[in-house]
RNA sequence: GGGCCAUUAGCUCAGUUGGUUAGAGCACGGUCCUGAUAAGACCGGGGUCUGUGGUUCGAGUCCACAAUGGCCCA
């Protein structure tokens, strides 16, 4: 027996009792036992961010990841799936302060780094358990059991191995790094925080004379230099005239930019010269002046200005970069005029002032034009040194140093913008672009390989290769991989704090062994130095400190943790706490075959572990990787808390189950693009697609158990041609879906399946009917049994990547209930593999004109309002080709019975004229005409369908079951009786009646009173008992 | 402000190398079919293929610019 079920199911239940079978069998366990010793199929798990509860976004990703690793795992790969939890992080911190009410750095520590790591600790694990319970119910199969966290000891000493390396290839450096500071909150913001704090602000407005330094001019002996010297026929000074909305960052001004190929005038007025661009001088009014003379942006190149503020009377230190070095004072300190391409020719003076302690841009052009480096102001936002408004925050500077300005005669115009500015989203303060200091990795050293290795990687879809990954590498800045934060992978540096020295200490053994010498001095406790209870995290590794191997000094640890994107690049070694242990285990499992996450991981997660594996092994990790769109909701806009748009991924669990929903994902729309989710979409394709495939099993089912079906070969079948017709699509999908898992595109295989089940549901089976329920039990019902049989059992297979659910309960029904001995689970099977052979194109061809023409024959007779109960004599169908009029002759029973007509006639000239009693439909193609023309005959043909029609209604009314056979009383005219007669056969074969009798029904029957095409009825239904039934 | 991707029916999406009348599902109206189906078939309404230029005998498809949305970076 196989089992019964409802046609209509219930997804989640199903579902609920699938997991404890693979739970209580161990199936997840089985795959990977029955392939240990096969080829591996390496698969990575970025961590997800444990730091708030997964939404549908994320089963997108699981569901991508976990249906390429089934479908390998069929293919007999071995495929481990190790889990990993992405757990540290400013995201963490983030939350932890919002709960504990702590909105800035030094608050944290009043309230004890330790106890606040605490609390990260514990909420990344309340997390967890969400992830796991949802990535189960979703049916994703990861090892959750033994999975890498970014928090473990073990984890963490490889990430430190792995910078340790870095160091002693000279690959980690201290640098500047501009950020978005909040001076109020003492730290830096994310870019995704600074967005959130965009609005308009009033800033000053305001144009400076730098005074050019004249003897600049002359040293130089071009001859555009000097005839820009004789434009200068007056010694009046010379200014050249910038722009700046942030007066407060002029003391940290070191150069002034112009456009290369831009034109600057140069105005005369009675006092002095002014140089701006030509473009901006009626912009900028410049009355009282006139023209002397223009030239280019390439002539200012290298000349130089004085300072407005010379650092060295305000106590400021200079610096000059890439090396920042200290430079002493020099008498008649200058500035460099430098060019670049970004100087703006639309608004301002086309001279820009230049602050690299401030500002993104103005910092890469210190670094590229080794320019001097001026840092006055705290990170409090307070000016420092001994300028006149020292101390001061540095908006309440600005009104000062313009002031100031204006004594001097050095401030030209002044006025007030209002543009829109970044503030602390959390206080409110404006943001300042502040240069600090940060770690880097000099990622740029491996530039080239970065790029090669990403030449030997797949990306799906392609054009992210080259496009956004590819660009990112081209233009590859080095990684500032530090964080001043708490809850993080400390960095592994210490420095002496009398003499600067830094070492890098790669292990806890290496920590140790340093700790020694300490130890003899009584200062570290016995808790330090075991491994097990140290804890690498702040602010215990703060404690940690030794004597400087230079000077007898004492080396703390910097203050920095890493960037937690080191963390997750780090995971192919750290997974394994490689090389201190499981060596083996990374060598098996590096590099990857496939990883798999959204889009935005492209300069996150995939940039991480690409640079991290070329610094370390100089090759790429990964071979194969698909990059994924974002899931918006069903508007298109972002899903966000804010917006309430957010769709909880257990609501639509729940109301229909995980596997409509992985579908929905697979089926809606490829990988790669916007996900726009719709819950009423995943009813949609729920009923479209997996009802319907699970109403073609409860139709097999029903009949199957009441003919006692067993399976058998299919060897020794007669198969008719449309057996043959789905046994060749069915090949030919095995060959589609397993060219579509095989190039990364579980959306084409879904959407082959699909395709697939509309045609065996309703064209196969639709047509076949009869062959299922006749009576005779012989060899063309047992093709047409052991079709369908293999259909279905094949369709569990290939959906198992894709609906591990109720591709698993088919294979229990169909394959379990019969076979004890066959495999346990669909997911422990072989995955299919076509039979070429029994691909047969023309037999498709031949379907597929018999769909049409059927078509076409319907439309023909909806035209003419005739019932396609109503049997016609005749349909023309004009085709294209003899090939055609062959096929269409093979498929004619089929197309004959589809549209009720008795004869068919090809064509392939059309026909000049039609007799009326022809209606006719067209495409491009083809046309079908059928006769309209009704004969008595045809007529009584018509009214017996309209009997059995009848009769089958009242069956079902009477609630008789589907086998049940009865006696069928009837009473009416004499033309309806006729019929009754000649059609008896018929009409008892159709509705499983024993005996046709002409008379009143007895009380007890089922009975009905109708009219049928013009003529009133009476007709009675019995239940015949089965025992007194002759043998049907 | 820059880069990448998308934009096709009311909605969700197909649309191969440019080539007859641009398709499907849902939704809507009508008709039909049905003892597996909460399903299906046929007909109908519904499209300036986001817009503007260009290349071509021919453009939803190729090119340029613009708009909107998404993502990344400023």
């Amino acid at each position: 027996m196989f089992p019964v079920v409802k046609s209509k199911v219930n997804f989640p239940e199903l579902e609920e009792h699938i997991l404890s079978f693979w739970k209580d069998r161990e199936i997840f366990d089985k795959t990977l036992r029955i392939r240990q010793g096969g080829p591996r199929y390496v698969f990575y798990e970025g961590p997800p961010t444990t730091n708030g509860s997964p939404g549908v976004h994320h089963v997108l990703s699981r569901l991508f990841k976990d249906a390429v690793c089934r479908y390998r795992t069929m293919r007999g790969y071995y495929v481990q799936r190790k889990a990993g939890w992405d757990t540290h992080g400013l995201p963490v911190e983030l939350g932890i302060e919002h709960s504990l009410g702590l909105t800035n750095k030094a608050q944290i520590e009043e309230y004890g780094i330790a106890q606040f790591n605490q609390r990260c600790r514990e909420s990344v694990f309340i997390y967890i358990k969400e992830w796991e319970a949802l990535t189960e119910r979703i049916g994703t199969w990861l090892d959750m059991k033994h999975p890498y966290v970014t928090l473990d000891n073990s984890y963490i000493e490889s990430s430190w191995w792995a910078i340790k390396q870095l160091w002693d290839k000279g690959l980690i450096y201290q640098g500047y790094k501009v950020t978005p500071h909040c001076p109020r909150c003492g730290t830096s913001l994310s870019s995704h925080e600074v967005v959130l704090g965009y609005d308009e602000a009033e800033d000053p407005s305001v144009y400076i004379k730098f005074k050019l330094d004249v003897g600049s001019l002359l040293g130089e002996d071009s001859a555009v230099r000097s005839a820009f010297a004789l434009l200068l026929t007056d010694d009046k000074p010379v200014y050249l005239l910038a722009w700046t909305t942030t007066p407060w960052t002029l003391p940290g001004n070191t150069a002034l930019a112009v456009a290369k190929n831009a034109d600057y005038s140069i105005m005369e007025s009675d006092d002095d010269y002014l140089i701006l661009a030509a473009g901006l001088v009626d912009r900028v009014g410049l009355a009282g002046y006139v023209q002397k003379g223009v030239v280019h942006g390439r002539d200012l190149e290298g000349l130089r200005y004085e300072p407005l503020y010379n650092p060295h009377d305000f106590d400021a230190q200079r610096t000059r970069l890439p090396s920042l070095t200290v430079q002493k004072d020099e008498e008649n300190l200058t500035y460099p005029v430098i060019s670049t391409d970004f100087v703006s020719l639309e608004e301002g003076t086309g001279i820009v002032h230049m602050a690299p302690a401030f500002g993104e841009v103005d910092f890469a052009a210190g670094m590229e034009n080794g320019l001097d480096f001026v840092q006055h102001v705290d990170l409090d936002g307070k000016i420092t040194g001994t300028y006149s408004f020292a101390g001061k925050f540095v908006k309440d500077a600005d009104p000062i140093v313009l002031t100031e300005l204006q004594s001097r005669g050095l401030l030209y115009h002044s006025a007030k913008i209002i543009h829109t500015y970044p503030f602390c989203w959390r206080c409110g303060t404006p943001l300042l672009y502040y240069a600090k200091k940060s770690w880097y990795i000099k990622t740029t050293a491996i530039k080239d390989k970065l790029i090669s290795g990403n030449a030997g990687i797949h990306w799906y879809p392609e054009y992210i290769k080259h496009g956004r990954f590819g660009d990112w590498l081209k233009n590859n800045v080095d990684w500032a991989f530090s964080r001043e934060r708490y809850w993080g992978t400390p960095l592994n540096i210490w420095r002496c704090s009398s003499c600067n020295h830094c070492e890098c200490i790669g292990s806890v053994e290496d920590l140790k062994k340093r700790q020694l010498s300490r130890q003899a001095e009584g200062v570290l406790s016995e808790k330090m130095l075991d491994r097990e209870e140290l804890d690498l995290h702040r602010p215990y590794v703060d404690e940690i400190t030794f004597t400087c191997p230079e000077c007898g000094g004492e080396m703390k640890r910097v203050p920095e943790v890493t960037d937690c994107w080191f963390d997750s690049g780090a995971m192919p070694i750290a997974q394994w706490h490689y090389p201190f242990e499981n060596e083996d285990e990374f060598q098996h499992n590096f590099p990857a075959d496939f990883i798999c996450e959204a889009i935005d991981q492209t300069r996150g997660w995939f940039y991480s572990l690409h640079a991290l594996s070329t610094l370390l092994f100089g090759q790429a990790c990964f071979k194969n990787v698909i990059c994924l769109g974002h899931v918006v909701d069903a508007q298109g806009e972002k899903m966000s808390k804010t917006k309430g748009n957010v769709v909880d991924p257990w609501d639509v669990i729940n109301e229909y189950g995980a596997d409509p929903l992985r579908w929905y994902l697979l089926v809606s729309t490829s990988g790669e693009n916007v996900h726009r989710f719709s819950k009423y979409m995943v009813a949609d394709l729920m009923r479209r697609n997996l009802l319907t495939l699970w109403n073609t099993y409860y139709f097999f089912a029903l009949y199957a158990n009441i003919d006692h079906f067993v399976p058998q070969s299919q060897e020794q079948l007669s198969l008719t041609s449309l057996d043959r017709w789905v046994i060749s699509k069915l090949n030919r999908l095995i060959l589609d879906v397993t060219e579509a898992m095989e190039a990364y595109d579980p959306t084409l295989a879904a959407r082959c399946i699909g395709d697939f089940v509309d045609g065996l549901s309703n064209w196969y089976i639709r047509r076949n009917r009869r062959r299922f329920w006749k009576s005779a039990n012989d060899a063309d019902k047992a093709a047409a049994y052991n079709t369908l049989y293999q259909s279905l059992v094949t369709l569990s297979q290939l959906l198992a990547p894709l609906t591990p659910f109720v591709a698993e309960q088919l294979y229990q029904n169909l394959v379990r209930s019969v076979d004890v001995d066959a495999d346990e689970s669909v997911h422990l099977t072989e995955f299919p593999v076509a039979d070429e052979n029994k691909i047969f194109p023309e037999i498709n061809d031949d379907v597929e004109l018999a769909m049409r023409i059927s078509s076409l024959g319907r439309a023909a007779r909806a035209k003419a309002g005739i019932k396609v109960r109503q049997p016609l004599a005749k349909v023309v169908v004009r085709i294209t080709s003899k090939k055609e009029a062959e096929s269409l002759c093979r498929s004619a029973s089929e197309i004959l019975e589809e549209i009720n007509v008795k004869e068919m006639v090809p064509v392939e000239e059309e026909p000049s004229q039609y007799n009326l009693d022809y209606s006719i439909a067209r495409d491009a193609k083809y046309l079908v005409a059928v006769s309209t023309r009704l004969t008595p005959e045809l007529l009584a043909e018509g009214l017996s369908r309209e009997i059995v029609r009848r009769l089958q209604t009242m069956r079902r009314a009477a609630k008789f079951d589907i086998a049940d056979h009865i006696t069928t009383y009837y009473h009416a005219d004499e033309s309806v009786r006729g019929v009754l007669h000649n059609f008896s056969d018929y009409i008892r074969q159709e509705t499983l009646s024993l005996s046709l009798i002409d008379s009143l029904p007895p009380e007890g029957a089922y009975i009905e009173s109708c009219r049928i095409s013009g003529h009133d009825v009476t007709f009675g239904v019995e239940k015949v008992n089965k025992e007194f039934a002759p043998g049907v």
